[in-house]
DNA sequence: CGGCTGCTTGATTACGCTCAAGATTAGTGG
DNA sequence: CCACTAATCTTGAGCGTAATCAAGCAGCCG
């Protein structure tokens, strides 16, 4: 939280935070794999820092590691023709990012710290064979990816088929629910993106976004201050999530 | 083509497609796996058929193996709380589907054949243990996985920042060059969704849908007989996949 | 032939974008 | 610590795109 003005780059070898000791091991990568091959796979990992801004990989760039993220958030976004932002996700600790770029080699995306980041960084060769030997290792991985296909198909749904409010909606739900499974609040948290960022995620201006955090409150729903957000009526904030379109078969809901 | 009904589900044992000799090697999770290696990829793998409209999976179905299309196509989709469905996605010959089932081992979708189906079945976890033991099939896996996670992204981008006719023009251009990797021209192809489906698909009214054939087809881009599309300017259909939003530094389209 | 489903076309409506201006906050340096 | 600037956020007014509602048409099947 606090702002003091960090070193570009740091090495952070000298602080042991263990995957066995590590608050997100259930989230994370490790999940499953056993002790004696835990202290294997950790020995590829490098623990690193990032400053507030700083990319932790550009679009176009070699693709080399994947990253688990330990604190703070970022974001990833790709550039439009006209080199404009189009983001793509926001990420908190115990998620992995750069993962589309194993395919092509090459990463298709920007991935850029929100606030002050400490990630954990792991060389896909070496994750590779490691996993071919490590069963769990092997069978985390596939999960991981195949839970991020399955979001990924779930944003797409929520951007082609809903109202602004339903998208803001299930913005805010999202990070309710992973800051909870983080050990954090799910009532009270901070946005570390701004409202721009919000609405190029969400494919909405950033006036709609302001106005629906404006009506959100005024219907009691949440307390917004700048950055901080208190969810009043997490029931109604879910309800919210679900206005379907397509309400044939319900016509109460004029 | 023919719509001759065809028996529930035909094991195929006896048509030998080996992938060795199948002409989507090149697509498909085979590639790059050694020839020894293959003999033992194969011996797991059931060759099927699937009527159009039958189901090769549904939702919250147990997950046990993935499949790889070979002949006809499908379409993904999930059910709405009111039932209606939301289609995830269109697939045709090469592509796998069901790996957004590895994380939750139930199908979050529901996959259905649009026409007379033919494809492989991978069961899951037998898949996992040839995985460890050939790196080509374990990296395949990954890519393959990776670059779904990539298209579903940039669909989401598609749905979350373009109109409706670059929604349009988006898909087309998508199915053009699946089917042009295939083999089959990519000027002239038929759909084998409706229009409701593609306008489910791009979140968009089936009305939307309809008008914008026409207005392509005025417009000299498409000519559209039913089902069957004919691409007569290929450039100006990309140029509607490029009108991009947030154009402030391209004042020219008012 | 009638009934059903899918497709097209038209008229009206509404949601969210754009443009514009002011308010608040954050960042910087004296 | 305050002053100044820049960025971010909020609020308002008008407009445009695509949804909705409604009807007619075409193809397919029993």
């Amino acid at each position: 939280m606090s702002k003091a003005k960090q070193p570009k780059v740091v090495n952070l070898a000298d602080i042991k935070v263990a995957c066995a000791n590590c608050s997100l091991y259930e989230l994370c990568l490790p999940l499953g794999v056993k002790d004696d091959d835990l202290d294997e796979l950790e020995s590829i990992i490098a623990r690193r820092k990032l400053p507030k801004g700083h990319y932790l990989f550009r679009q176009n760039q070699e693709f080399n590691a994947i990253y688990a993220l330990r604190t703070g958030s970022l974001k990833t976004f790709t550039l439009n023709s006209d080199g404009s932002e189009q983001i793509t996700g926001f990420h908190l600790p115990g998620e992995l990012v750069g993962l589309d770029a194993i395919s092509s080699a090459k990463h298709p995306s920007n991935a850029r710290a929100l606030e002050s980041v400490s990630y954990c960084e792991l060389p896909f060769d070496q994750l590779e064979d490691l996993s071919s030997k490590m069963p769990s290792l092997q069978r985390q991985l596939l999960r991981i990816m195949s839970n991020e296909i399955r979001e990924d198909t779930g944003l797409a749904i929520l951007l082609g088929n809903s109202s602004a409010e339903e998208r803001l909606a299930s913005l805010l739900l999202s990070l309710s629910q992973r800051f909870q499974h983080r050990g954090y609040s799910s009532e009270q948290f901070n946005l570390s993106m701004s409202r721009t960022d919000i609405g190029n995620y969400l494919g909405l201006a950033v006036e709609t976004i302001s106005r629906l955090f404006t009506r959100m409150q005024d219907h009691g729903i949440l307390n917004v201050n700048g950055k901080l957000i208190d969810i009043i009526d997490m029931d109604a904030l879910k309800a919210l999530t679900n206005t379907c379109p397509s309400n044939r078969a319900d016509p109460s809901t004029a």
